[in-house]
DNA sequence: TAGTGGTCTAGACCACCCG
DNA sequence: GGGTGGTCTAGACCACTAA
């Protein structure tokens, strides 16, 4: 995309957004294309539904190469904003599935990115077998010899969530040995066992006794919860619940 | 990257995961360098904190162009396994933040989606300015018109989520005349007005009276909570709370 | 079956940034 | 300063699928 001696259309569009790009200092080409085709959903001049103009013609329109407009499109449509399949063309999807992106650190880098001291401590630690529940959940047989963990996460010495852990000693049996007095078993797990999948899911609960009692809130308040199944090679290493004290968000942009 | 004559260690490891590259038909290249960086990784072959090889070294080892390689380390990095920078190199990231993306569907596809008939019913609708708090929320001024809605949406003529919105009639007037008995609120405004941006939290609150009453629940029964704010051309154009009936839980895969 | 997007290449130039 | 990844191109072939 040339930046002068371009087509009238597009020269007025991006002088509109002059002030805005001034900001932004996008200079790929890729992104003055996405940039310039989201304008164009934005404000309707291509309602939802529309067939967008093939990738070779915004090429011959934004004087670039398919590839680049291929880039922007796809891009788009990664973020939802477009339905694109193959001899059908490109169109604006008319309920735009919004995705939006958490991301899941671990836990130590939430709280010190939050600017609080981080420190870890271990209530309870057991090796057994698993409960019926928990063997459901990981496919597991009942005689897998595991270890459960209760721990608690502070942040400046103020519980910030309740941990509960089950590991499987049949995929990492050194954890068995492990030192969880400098790291966390999470910490643990992803600098010496593989990953390569798992489930993540969010939903909330009332606190029980023991949540209220390490969270220090009241049994029954809401408590935001992480549960995590992490596998390797399809096999589960390990299901943990986090418990966040009252109050927990996260958020995201879209 | 061809299929044979290709180096032995490259063909050790298609070998070991043949089974599952039978199933998966990934023929396209940058997959299969995707797969292979991703299990050298999980093998430990390349360890947290190790420097990759350049791309035009993994472009001729895996005898391919660089693009490819390009392509399947830069998804890696958007999925927070790998750290890339000019001149500093590939490196396996220490802790891989995994980030994990979620669908934001329009309620009538989340809960056709599941098989169940959708229904929706506006509980309440009030034209007013906002209050304290949603003008603190949106930074909007204190006489800027607004409609109020509470709505309820079913699935299976069962309470489904209980949403609480406020749109903004500076941004969209036409909103007040807006027919809700077809569609909901959320699909008028993703239809009849543009969309830039905007930010999502979850977190969970016990359920007061209101929530209780039209959720079917008890009061103080823990709800997850989906909130989001949505702008076009950073005026805040809605604000929607969206308690979901207890259980209610989203998740996804790593 | 024809037309669209998906993939791949070889080469080029450039921006960034570590040493 | 030099080496890395980031971007872009022109062209090619291919896979999918709507008409």
């Amino acid at each position: 995309m040339r930046k002068h001696n371009i087509k009238m259309k597009v020269v007025n569009l991006e002088f509109q957004r002059y002030s805005i790009r001034m900001t932004t200092t996008s200079l790929n080409t890729w992104q003055l294309v996405q940039d310039e085709v989201l304008h164009r959903i934005q404000t309707g001049v291509w309602s939802p539904g529309t067939l967008l103009p093939t990738e070779k013609e915004l090429a011959q329109e934004f004087e670039c190469s398919r590839a680049t407009v291929s880039r922007a499109l796809n891009n788009l449509s990664g973020e939802g904003l477009l339905d694109r399949r193959r001899k059908g063309g490109t169109r604006v999807n008319l309920n735009p599935v919004r995705r939006a992106t958490l991301a899941i650190p671990v836990m130590r880098e939430e709280i010190e990115g939050k600017g609080s001291v981080y420190r870890a401590m271990v209530l309870e630690r057991e090796q057994r077998n698993p409960t019926p529940a928990v063997r459901a959940f990981l496919s597991v047989e009942a005689d897998c010899p595991m270890v459960h963990l209760r721990s608690l996460h502070m942040a400046d010495n103020q519980p910030y969530a309740f941990e509960d852990r089950w590991v499987n000693l049949q995929v990492v049996p050194k954890f068995a040995e492990a030192d969880l007095t400098e790291i966390s078993a999470n910490e643990w797990l992803v600098q010496n066992s593989g990953f390569s999948g798992g489930d993540v899911a969010f939903y909330s609960v009332n606190a029980g006794s023991q949540e209220a009692e390490n969270l220090g809130c009241r049994e029954g308040e809401a408590l935001f919860v992480l549960e995590r199944i992490t596998r390797v090679n399809n096999k589960p290493i390990t299901f943990v619940r986090l418990f966040y004290r009252p109050g927990h968000r996260i958020s995201t942009s879209l």
